[in-house]
DNA sequence: TTAGTGACTGTAG
DNA sequence: GCTACAGCCACTA
């Protein structure tokens, strides 16, 4: 299968460690489209349909807001998600979240 | 084929 | 500090 946007989205958003979490933007410039941040929540969204396991729950974006949880079974998935990571979930905002912050290399 | 839409972001007022 | 607008690329109707 060809290199395209959203292959590259599902291969650094696979490559996230367990407990970190990245944003749709920081993602977006690493493939090379510092302004196409709206494709990679597209991208993920449809992630759902792929048969190998994409941790969209690890991608909010730049205010670490969990935009994405609408679009998860329940409000609430995302965020237990990220809880059992053993990361702190605050008003749906990640509580320090330039700690726990992965940048793409 | 053209038009509309979206899990975003940076800049400008 | 908040609101508005414009780019971004791929998909669906």
């Amino acid at each position: 299968m060809p290199e395209s946007f959203f292959n590259k989205v599902y291969e650094v958003t696979r490559r996230i460690p367990r407990g970190r979490v990245t944003s749709y933007g920081a993602i977006a410039a690493f493939i090379g489209s510092p302004q196409a941040g709206r494709m990679v929540g597209w991208a993920l969204n449809k992630s759902s349909s792929q048969t190998v396991f994409v941790p969209a729950h690890r991608v909010v974006n730049r205010n670490g807001l969990l935009t994405g949880k609408i679009h998860f079974p329940n409000y609430n998935t995302m965020k237990e998600l990220l809880e059992s990571e053993g990361i702190v979930i605050e008003n749906d905002i990640i509580k320090d979240f330039e700690l726990f912050f992965w940048q793409p290399e």
